[in-house]
DNA sequence: AGTTCCCTGAGG
DNA sequence: CCTCAGGGAACT
């Protein structure tokens, strides 16, 4: 459930945190959340610190001042939680580092803490050069909000199918998840099941502008907290008071007030407006 | 492009 | 108790 505009969020108060600190220990509860060849490596990152946070589509990549790269991929209740009191660990938490104080602050260790119910997100450790090779990110295209119009409509016209499958393709282009491709595709005014072959000139202009506009205010907005999702310091993000769409199957739309209908694409529930988002037209 | 798997909490 | 959701890989 983390999509681009979360994990941007999580990037920003990370890059705050983290820079210029020095990763004193790392504890390991689940080693299986670590990639294989990753797991005995660990220690590597012992004594670096960290030189920044980047982000491509919904992947961390925390850069260290050793040459070394830890890739974060949160999948769907992945967290990670900046001094999370001890007292509350539960059998969730995963991976632990800490962080000694920085030599001028005087600051107290901190921590941050990997936690994950379902355990499908996965950690790994690479040398800076090689992070594209991850199994992480080896198969990720260019981050959503990084290529220009004529990338994007080039690269959605080049998958002949349904367009929402093709939003929701990492491959494609990576960032946006579940949530988004809906509230994209509501405000573009196009159908989940547009064939892409079918988008208009317009309708492929419409899309890249949502594109950008969903997302970006997202990110102003903390990005969405739906069920219990949280950002690393607490704090809930407030997109999800913005939602038009996403999971409103049943309800009326705001727009045009037709009830608003629930399908199954490429396997995800997506909801649509079947008079502001016609299949024919194709926007 | 559909299915299965991973995993667990939530809801019926 | 059973069923389901969901990001992404792997398989068909």
């Amino acid at each position: 459930m983390p999509e681009l505009p979360e994990v941007e969020t999580l990037r920003r108060s990370l890059a705050r945190h983290l820079v210029g600190r020095i990763i004193s220990s790392v504890t390991i509860l689940a080693p299986h959340v670590l990639t294989k060849d990753s797991r005995h490596r660990i220690s590597q990152i012992i004594g670096a610190s960290v030189s920044d946070v980047n982000r491509t589509g919904k992947c961390l990549a925390i850069e260290l001042n050793n040459d070394r790269t830890v890739l974060i991929h949160l999948r769907m209740t992945g967290r990670l939680l900046w001094n999370m009191p001890a007292g509350s660990f539960d059998g969730h938490v995963h991976v632990v580092w800490t962080f000694s104080p920085s030599a001028d602050a005087g600051d107290p260790e901190d921590s941050l803490v990997y936690r994950d119910v379902r355990k499908f997100g996965r950690i790994d450790l690479v040398e800076k050069h090689a992070a594209h090779q991850s199994s992480i990110l080896q198969r990720a295209g260019p981050d959503i909000l990084s290529v220009d119009f004529e990338d994007f409509s080039t690269r959605i016209r080049a998958r002949r199918s349904q367009i929402k499958y093709v939003l929701l393709d990492q491959q494609v282009m990576a960032g946006v998840g579940n949530i988004y491709a809906d509230e994209i595709l509501f405000d573009a005014g196009i159908h989940p099941r547009a064939r892409t072959a079918n988008l208009t000139a317009d309708g492929m202009q419409k899309l890249y502008a949502s594109t950008r506009r969903i997302l970006e205010k997202a990110i102003e907005c903390g990005g969405s907290s739906i069920r219990d999702y949280i950002h690393t310091d607490g704090e809930a993000g407030r997109f999800q008071e913005q939602h038009r769409i996403y999971q409103r199957g049943g309800e009326t739309c705001f727009l045009c007030g037709a009830v608003i209908q629930s399908i199954k694409v490429g396997g995800r529930t997506s909801s649509f407006c079947p008079r502001c988002q016609r299949r024919s037209k194709a926007a």
